[in-house]
DNA sequence: AATGAATGAGGCTTCATTCAT
DNA sequence: AATGAATGAAGCCTCATTCAT
């Protein structure tokens, strides 16, 4: 689809670009339109609307991440291993784009509620994995029988998102994917002393 | 100074009933005033101007929360005990108060990146408090003696932070303060057996 | 009736004072309150609304200069006589008092049509002294015997004012009661040689 | 571009007439895009603000009339002539339309300061070709040889504006270009018998 | 498939005026 | 006579979307 329609893709790498450098609310879509090259009403002939471009711009984006990530997440055999892999693949994907990583950690949320339920459902593939890691490794003995699976799911997400929209915040200054096993201890082992 | 204007904390207090019930973008000023029951114009005669209701409201109602809870914080002797508390007096501020809790995990962050930097800085109180907290249990000999202190900050404040935002998308079905003591154990001892 | 009411010249002079440093449309009636040192609602004690200032500034300080200069000129004799000593007072009042002439000249126009019309109803006596100066230089012979007494009116109050205008727009840089006796003489003998 | 963008000068024309016949202060946008038979956010397209409407129509208005005037001034010989016709030229063209008269005689000089800085930089065109006349005629032995070029200019503007005026104050009952040869001759030879 | 000129709804803020004290 | 907190009407401009070409 991607090639027969080669403009559906420019759209959304210009999106990508001018929120980065726009600010979400400054990413008008004629400027969206003149950064890919086209006409203001040639972006209608690919979306519904402007919404229907950032939903399909994280779709894009995420939603093919997540995939990749749940076959690779496959070839890992120890619960351990699979959480190394996704925070190490997470840190990586928005470490080598800082644009992108502008844009999902502090543009994108500017928008409305509605598009954030949106994205939400796209992010649900990801956290469902986080989910089936987190039950095998109780399976496994790995992690605590009593875990509560949705608060850990959530410990983890929530760590991940913070530290990469703080790095985002702080200029990109530091390198991220070199914080992954830091990462990976402290949400495996916690804080405590043993 | 509250008391003596009365008017300042009316129309704070009808912002956040507006802006959580209509969504911030749909909270015009004309809206909250009327909540409030002044005309438009009296609220130019309390705030500058339409951000500076926000940046107020969430300065009135996070910063006095940041220095109460400083002061409770420190009647605690050990580190764990102080970060059981921040856990649970933020859950239990947000969890009592749903209004405020849709504002301050959805709606403001719709707002723009000067007033979200703003924000930002109130915060900071709140961070540095959680530093400080983990420095003197790594003193203390409570936590691991090469804890990354920044990393450990993150890891606690986005999960508290996912974990309310979590409760809220959820339609608040469930008790939040309930999930204290659970978070603060993951925390503590992260997810691995033993 | 001033000196009874000493306020009300009070807050005519700081209406010329704040519409001469803050412009026509900058000088709101609580500044003009502030600078004559009395409360926003005080004004509406001596003036019936804000234009009703205008009005009046415009009375008290041209209204009293037209009089007096209408005493002054029966005085003298010779109709280029009386002509030479309204244009000597009047550039000597508006250049010895810079925030008047840049009320008059430049912020005071800027007002409605309404309030223009009632200006130039003050104007009127001005206007008439001129007509009398024309027409009894007609009579004694020292002017034309055809000359349109209206044009001729106009002439000489747009050459005034012209000039004033001018010099209020340059910055008041040169002395402006100088250039009374290079004006009359054009008034009177045209530009033409002989 | 003019024939090419024809909303261009129907936005200006439109303009005209609304101020004429409302009044500066209550020509708003949509009153002047409805007039011209366009959507609001049409006037954006060719203006970048109300402000810049009210600029190019004096600058169309006057500037291609002070453009033309230049020319057919180098066709006259002597200054005089020169000097007739722009009288009658002026006369003529505000008299030939009323409400562009009553825009710049009265309706403009409400704008703000801003404002009538920029316009009085179209009028400086006119005020240097009256320049060029009086030197010229000076040189040639029309006019006085010490006469005092800006004083003179000002004497010209000034009356020549005040006459347009008091024919629009008048709702402009007479003829005005009837006015030039008499208001030349009270120019060049001024109120004085012989 | 592509264009881009045209549309028109919608809100923050100012400030002259009032009136209870 | 004096205060000053409160009122509320009113308009410029932006920008997502359409549609004739």
């Amino acid at each position: 689809m991607n090639q027969k329609r080669p403009k559906y893709m420019q759209i959304i790498d210009a999106a990508v670009e001018v929120i980065a450098e726009n600010g979400y609310h400054q990413s008008q879509v004629s400027k969206i339109a003149k950064q890919a090259g086209v006409a203001d009403g040639t972006i209608y002939l690919y979306f519904k609307n402007k919404e229907d471009i950032l939903i399909s711009l994280f779709k894009e984006k995420m939603g093919q991440f997540i995939e990749r990530m749940e076959e690779e997440v496959k070839e890992k055999t120890t619960a351990k291993e699979k959480l190394a892999l996704v925070i190490k693949q997470h840190f990586t994907l928005l470490g080598n784009d800082r644009h992108l990583a502008i844009v999902t950690q502090l543009e994108l949320r500017q928008s409305n509620i509605k598009l954030r339920l949106k994205i939400n459902d796209i992010l649900k593939g990801y956290l469902n994995m986080l989910d089936t890691i987190l039950t095998e490794g109780i399976k496994s003995g790995e992690w605590k029988d009593n875990l509560d699976v949705r608060l850990a799911r959530q410990m983890i997400f929530g760590t991940i998102d913070e530290t990469v929209t703080t790095w985002v915040m702080n200029d990109q200054k530091y390198d991220l994917p070199d914080l992954s096993d830091k990462v990976l201890e402290l949400l495996v082992s916690g804080i405590h002393q043993n």
